[in-house]
RNA sequence: GGGCGAGUGGCGGAACUGGUAGACGCGCUAGACUCAAAAUCUUGUGACCGCAAGGUCGUAAGGGUUCAAGUCCCUUCUCGCCCACCA
């Protein structure tokens, strides 16, 4: 008896895929392309998490069926490696990161091969390689050309003690996650792309995406269009301070989607961020107001939020409703944002909730005005609740961004032929306290010569300038990757056009992360890309699987802290091998949804293993174990016992339809099939354990076993490919023919009164002829029991092969 | 506060356009094999009543539509996720 051993052929089978570049994929035109991927994974010292195994084996198992299905597939793999972890542990450590990353690397690809994943691996990416950040440093400087990158003084978090930039989720509290120190906001001038140049095409086009609606729904918040109105309240002059340049049209634009309700706007609010407070204030004001308005400043969002108490101050100044002409106050208060609209607000506190809890507060008017014409006072407007995506970020492990200043700080692009502007090497990777990162340490770097054009003489010279020292935000490295994938070792373009236009757009990408951020990114880029040229479509993703995360067994978030994580390589290494821990996180739930890790439940799938290894490699043994059950309890089927009792006299029980194994294999390959049709993984898996189990009742001959290896080898390739190996077959997916799949008799259901009473087993032709068939129910005798009174309604349900009798 | 989704045995979860609720797995039960155990194989397993045949109840709670409701409609409760003073 050969027992399963799981490390030994999994070992095997990925030596031999490995020799073979199994899984190397090349453009055939006239052959259908399929291309899978998954959110290309972050690779941290903690190696492969079961939720990467989750989101991996979704991607594999669509891989595998699709090839067996003869379609030229596509499936690489890359990582995503700049960003914070590594940076802090060079700071910590003084390790590059470069070292690190490499090391992390080399370990995720290391478990990824022990998880038999059909990937080319001569397609694998990552995004701090030279190679790869060059083309990232040439996207963006085609969206600078087309003015999609721009530079603007914003206010950003800062630490004065760790003198850096932080982001919004590094401040806790109003303090510096590091050193604890109170924030304070600091106007800077950071990058930004201007995706809300495409708000209108992204939001648009949502409908037409097959993806969750979920995804789909967050990104329409996200993007949050308004339809209103801008409107112009001019300033009233000040008897008191006539000198206050209020005269000369300055005015205060107010943006409101409900410009109809202008006749009950009794006062304005700006921002404490507005940018013409200034002229608002007077002598009496001016003290209390810059005080409200730094004290807002330090407030980090979390507070603004926490606290929905109305606070604010009254500016000094009166605006005049054009509707009324009545002179109305203007406060200042934090519950208008600066980022939104025009930072000022029309309070109109008889119909909105904030401004009439402002007004009660302050004790102005409410007044119940009636609507008006919403064109009459205003311009039509469309705001978006999106904002610009700020992308410069003060760190050193990043991708530098391609720009040079000027003596005069203008900045100016660096030529494409000097790309790619290396991250230079450096000895202290923290960031320095000029308030850039650690780029600005390498001096010898700084300094580039950028040739300029002279307008007037047309000449060309070099100029010393100094290089920009901000990194991208890391979205910006994997907004374009998927493009990558196409000619991953392309030097004279970022992605070949040919090759694009034969793999992409991607058909399936399956991932557990990023609803907003970078699946609305990748989908901008895209639609800058086609407008220039170099893609032939707006939309980068077909098909968006969105798994669910695998939670420890008491349904808690894994988390080190907690000491709960599962590594996958552990429960490969205790013996039951990749093709248990694969089945296993298929079979666990709907993918889609979250699940807790179930040790025991690992252990049921590997018996289930173990069971199709014995079918194909130990029939005998089988059979006879089979047999000495059966002994004891023959017959013992539940179906069929219970089939067998309603069989009433005269009326044949079917051959126990178990009987029929051809009918049996064909209802599998469907089921199978049109379960992963359906993403429905963990019910192919079900439906294949019913199959080996019946198989095991009956005996299986060869045809069963080639079919059962067949279907299993998306989910379990290496025992797969070792049966099929040991069947002298080939995995080609096996197809149904639904002739075997209707039996010649069926099972009628009867119910009285909508409750279950009977089942008949006839023959599929009688339900052609109603009236023979309820009169075969009502001669049943125990349909009889409650039909003594008569049958007031009887509806026979041919489809569902059910009568109701109504009494 | 707004939006979206979900509540089914002891547990994870099945159930097509309303049509036999509980597939499959875990756990538990009894048995076979074994000196014994593990492994494996074979039973049984929603609750309640009953020796049995059989019956009653049952998909968060309540109501409704229907011959028929886990599925559709209304009300309530609970949980999860997302957005959150966006004018």
């Amino acid at each position: 008896m050969d027992r399963y051993e799981p490390l030994k052929i999994e070992q095997k089978w990925q030596k031999i895929w490995a020799d073979t570049a199994a899984f190397k994929a090349t453009e055939q035109p006239g052959t259908p392309k399929m291309f899978l991927a998954e959110m290309f994974p972050y690779p941290s010292g903690a190696g492969l998490h079961v939720g990467h195994v989750r989101n991996f084996t979704i991607v594999d198992v669509l891989t595998r069926f699709y090839r067996q299905q003869g379609l030229n597939v596509l499936r690489p793999f890359g990582y995503d490696t700049f960003g914070l972890p590594a940076e802090n542990y060079a700071i910590k450590t003084g390790t590059a990161p470069q070292e690190i990353t490499e090391i992390n690397i080399n370990n995720f690809r290391k478990q990824a091969k022990r998880l038999g994943y059909a990937i080319d691996w001569s397609r694998e990416i990552n995004t701090s390689d030279p190679e790869y950040y060059r083309w990232t440093q040439w996207c963006f400087l085609q969206l600078y050309k087309k003015g999609l990158a721009y530079q603007k003084e914003s206010y950003q978090w800062w630490c004065p003690v760790d003198q850096t930039v932080l982001a919004n989720e590094q401040v806790e509290n109003g303090h510096c996650w590091r050193c604890g120190h109170e924030v304070e906001k600091k106007k800077m001038k950071q990058w930004f792309f201007k995706i809300t140049e495409y708000a209108d095409e992204l939001l648009e086009e949502i409908d037409n995406l097959d993806w969750p609606d979920k995804i789909k729904t967050m990104q329409r918040n996200w993007i949050g269009r308004s339809v209103g109105a801008e409107i112009d309240f001019a300033i009233a002059p000040d008897k008191k301070f006539a000198s206050r340049p209020t005269e000369g049209g300055r005015h205060i634009t107010v943006f409101t989607t409900r410009p109809d309700t202008i006749l009950g706007a009794t006062f304005l609010v700006v921002a404490p961020e507005y940018p013409g407070l200034e002229y608002l204030l007077t002598d009496d004001t001016r003290e209390k107001v810059l005080a409200y308005k730094f004290a807002a400043l330090k407030k980090s969002e979390v507070e603004r939020q926490e606290n929905k108490e109305k606070t604010g101050v009254f500016t000094g100044s009166y605006a005049i409703n054009p509707a009324t002409k009545e002179q109305i106050p203007v406060y200042v208060a934090d519950y208008v944002l600066a980022g939104y609209g025009t930072g000022a607000i029309m309070a109109v506190p008889a119909y909105d909730d904030r401004d009439r809890e402002f007004a009660e507060k302050f004790d102005l008017p409410v007044v119940q005005a009636e609507l008006i014409d919403r064109d009459l006072y205003g311009t039509p407007k469309v705001t978006y609740r999106m904002r610009d995506w700020l992308i410069s970020r003060q760190r050193y492990w990043g991708c530098p961004i391609p720009i040079a200043y000027d003596k005069d700080g203008n900045p100016h692009p660096i030529p494409e032929d000097q790309l790619p502007v290396l991250i230079p090497e450096v000895d202290d990777y923290k960031p320095d306290n000029s308030g850039r990162s650690a780029l600005a340490k390498a001096t010898d770097w700084l300094k580039c010569q950028i040739p300029v054009t002279d307008e007037k003489t047309g000449e060309t010279h070099l100029e010393e300038m100094t290089r920009e020292t901000d990194t991208l935000d890391g979205y910006a490295c994997s907004s374009w990757y998927l493009w990558r994938y196409a000619s991953p070792h392309d030097t004279a373009a970022a992605w070949d056009p040919e090759a694009i236009k034969y793999w992409e757009p991607i058909d399936y990408y399956v991932g557990g992360d990023h609803a907003v951020a970078h699946l609305l990114y990748i989908r901008f880029w895209c639609k800058f890309f086609a407008d220039e040229g170099y893609l032939p479509f707006r939309e980068p993703i077909k098909k968006l699987l969105y798994n669910g995360y695998i939670n420890a067994p008491d349904g808690k978030k894994m988390s080190k802290s907690k000491g709960n994580v599962i590594d996958p390589l552990d429960v490969i290494n205790d013996g039951y091998g990749a093709d248990t821990l694969r089945t296993y996180e298929m079979f666990i739930g709907p993918y889609d949804q979250d699940a807790a890790w179930d040790p025991r439940s690992v252990g049921g799938v590997y018996r289930f293993l173990n069971r199709c290894w014995n079918l194909a490699f130990n029939p005998a043994e089988r059979e006879s174990l089979a047999e000495s059950g059966a002994a004891v309890c023959p017959k013992g089927h539940k179906d069929s016992a219970r089939a067998a009792r309603s069989v009433p006299e005269g009326h044949t029980a079917a051959p126990d339809s178990a009987a029929n194994s051809t009918t049996i294999r064909h209802k599998t390959i469907k089921k199978v099939t049109e379960d992963i049709h359906k993403y429905n993984f963990n019910t192919a898996v079900a439906a294949l354990m019913e199959y080996v189990n019946e198989l095991y009742k009956q005996g299986a001959s060869h045809e069963d076993l080639v079919v059962l290896a067949k279907l299993l080898k998306p989910f379990a390739p290496h025992l797969a490919c070792e049966m099929l190996e040991h069947l002298h077959a080939t995995d080609e997916w096996p197809t149904w023919d639904e002739k075997y799949l209707t039996a010649d008799t069926v099972e009628l259901v009867i119910q009285v009164n909508g409750k279950l009473r009977a089942k008949l087993t006839v023959d599929k032709a009688a339900l052609d002829d109603e009236d023979q068939i309820i009169a075969l129910a009502l001669a049943d005798d125990k349909i009889q029991k409650y039909t003594t009174n008569g049958v007031k309604k009887t509806i026979f349900i041919k489809r569902a092969k059910l009568i109701n009798l109504v009494v």
